[in-house]
Parts: structure tokens; C-alpha cells; sequence
DNA sequence: CATACGTCCTGGCTGC
DNA sequence: TGCAGCCAGGACGTAT
């Protein structure tokens, strides 16, 4: 399951194989993977004969921004409107984007290909069809195509990801804390794994009402959080999921999970079994000896 | 406004 | 061996 790490791994291989390259077409095998425009023949017609000038990511979204041609490589910016629109994608449950030669054997769940020089491919290859592409049209808002973005929480390691946000997002709360680490209004990027193994470092149940939560005790889970995304990210993604990056290659995040998956297994601290119990609709692993708080 | 829940989807696994 | 049923879960729409 691609979450922020994740899908930072895929956003650094993307723009290392595509940045400056010029999408010479495309097919879309499967029609759902387009989520704008309508028409999947209207989408590779408007970004065909564009290059790729640069990805960019927010929360679990990939964003290219696209550019003619001949233009030069422009300085990185925000998501705003361009002269010449974006490409957006999100992987969802089970999406991957592989850079692959463009004779590869069609795998069985490949959705959506982009034809690049030199019979280069970018293949979205998606196993449970969750995951989207949009095209943004050129002096348009990101956000007004791509609606998730419009309400999409701070990123985890930018200053308005701070202790007195969170303090101030938590007060007079109910809703399991588990559930708002879930919450990408809250904080983008989070997924089941990391908002897990967050708790669990910070000693505090995924049932806790976010309300009950000490000052010290949210500045702890902040902190935790956004040291595990890091750490993540340095491993280049998680090896515990079906994750690979452009390349194919499974991430190498110590395959260490505290808690994810390791329902009935004895913690790694105490050797108490690890529970499992449904949060949001979701499996939620803690220690019930090392997470009392 | 805050919160909860059903929905989309495919394939692997379990248990009879 | 076959097969029904459950599980995995990100984000969105709808209900309370």
C-alpha cells in the first residue's frame, strides 16, 4: 500500500527516468484509470507532444508538470496553474508506475501506457483499478480537477505540521486518534502502516480519543510520525507490501514493522501478542502491554 | 461541524 | 478439490 514514503520513492525514480522527456502517446487499456477528462482517447491526445518538466508530490498525489518541448527546464514551483497543464496520479490501494522498455510483456493488470523516446515506457500497472490519472489543462488550478487536493491536510514535514496545530486539531475531539492520523484534512500522507507503527512508538493505543490526548503526548505522536515517514523514505519505501518503485524494486524499510501485520506475534519489546482490532473500518495493530497511554 | 460507515475492486487465504 | 466467504484499504459520498 503506497503511502507518503512510498509514493515519495515513486516521485524521485519518475523524475529521474522521465524529467525532459517528451511523451510521444499512449493507450489506455482501461478506461476507470482516466479520472479527467472523460474520454481516455482526449486524455493521451492532450498530454501526447509534451515533455515532462518536473514531479512533484502532495500527500499521496503525483503531479507532473507539463511543458513544450523546446521549452528550458523551469525552476521547481508550486501546484499552480501552468501554460501548459500537469499530469496527476494517485496509486490508491495496489498502483504502480514501472519504467520499463516498451516491448515488456503487457502485465496482466496494466492499465494505462505512456510511450516515451527511444521505445521507453511508463506503465500504470494496477492490480484492484483504485488508482487514478488526470490531465489538468493548461491555466488551471490543480485542485479544481484534482479535487482531493482541495482539502488536504499540511505535509508532515512542513512548519504547519506543528505541535500547536495538532494540539489545536486534537482539543475536544472524540474520534479514535488512530482515525485522525488517517484523516489526510488532518495530515497528508499517513496510511494504515505508519499511523500504526507511529503509535506505537508513542506508547499511545490507536483507540485513544483524540481529546484525552496530553499536549505532550500529541507533540510526541507529531514527532514520531514524521520520524518514521523520514525513515522510510531514506529505505526507499517499505519492503512489507506488494510496493515497488519505477524500477521494480521493492522498498528496504527494514522490513522492522512493531506492529503492522504482526497480529498474535509476540512485541519486539515486551513479548506480548500483538492485537488486532477494526478502526475506520481498518485493521489496527498495537501492543496491549507497550501502548497503555 | 464532527463523526461514522458503505462503496468501489481483485485476488489470496481460510474453512468446510 | 471446489467454492463460498472474508479480508486487504484510500478516498469519497452520504447519513446521522
Amino acid at each position: 500500500v503506497p503511502e507518503l514514503p512510498e509514493v515519495e520513492t515513486v516521485r524521485r525514480g519518475l523524475q529521474q527516468a522521465t524529467s525532459n522527456l517528451a511523451i510521444a502517446g499512449g493507450d489506455v487499456l482501461l478506461d476507470r484509470a482516466i479520472a479527467y477528462p472523460q474520454s481516455a482517447s482526449d486524455f493521451i491526445a492532450a498530454i501526447a507532444g509534451l515533455k515532462v518538466a518536473q514531479w512533484y508530490r502532495r500527500g499521496k498525489y503525483l503531479l507532473a508538470r507539463l511543458d513544450r518541448p523546446d521549452a528550458e527546464t523551469p525552476d521547481p514551483g508550486e501546484l499552480v496553474p501552468t501554460p501548459h497543464g500537469w499530469l496527476g496520479v494517485h496509486l490508491r490501494m495496489t498502483g504502480q508506475l514501472l519504467w520499463l522498455p516498451r516491448h515488456t510483456e503487457l502485465q496482466k493488470h496494466a492499465r494505462v501506457r505512456l510511450f516515451f523516446p527511444q521505445e521507453r515506457e511508463l506503465r500504470f500497472v494496477d492490480q484492484r483499478t483504485f488508482g487514478q490519472m488526470w490531465w489538468i489543462p493548461p491555466d488551471t488550478d490543480p485542485a479544481a480537477i484534482v479535487t482531493g487536493l482541495q482539502q488536504l491536510g499540511p505535509e508532515p514535514f512542513s512548519a504547519d505540521f506543528s505541535t500547536d496545530y495538532l494540539v489545536r486539531r486534537c482539543r475536544n475531539r472524540t474520534r479514535p486518534i488512530k482515525n485522525a492520523l488517517l484523516d489526510q484534512r488532518l495530515v497528508a500522507g499517513a496510511g494504515n502502516i505508519y499511523a500504526d507503527e507511529t503509535l506505537f512508538l508513542s506508547r499511545v493505543r490507536p483507540t485513544k480519543p483524540c481529546g484525552e490526548l496530553s499536549e505532550g503526548q500529541i507533540e510526541t505522536i507529531r514527532a514520531n510520525l514524521v520520524k518514521v515517514l523520514q525513515q522510510a523514505i531514506a529505505a526507499g519505501g517499505t519492503t512489507f507490501s506488494s510496493f515497488l518503485d519505477v524500477q521494480g524494486i521493492n522498498g528496504n524499510y527494514a522490513g522492522m514493522a512493531w506492529t503492522y501485520g504482526r497480529a498474535g506475534k509476540p512485541c519486539r519489546i515486551c513479548g506480548r501478542a500483538i492485537e488486532r482490532i477494526k478502526l475506520a473500518g481498518r485493521s489496527s495493530h498495537f501492543c496491549p502491554r507497550c501502548q497503555s497511554l
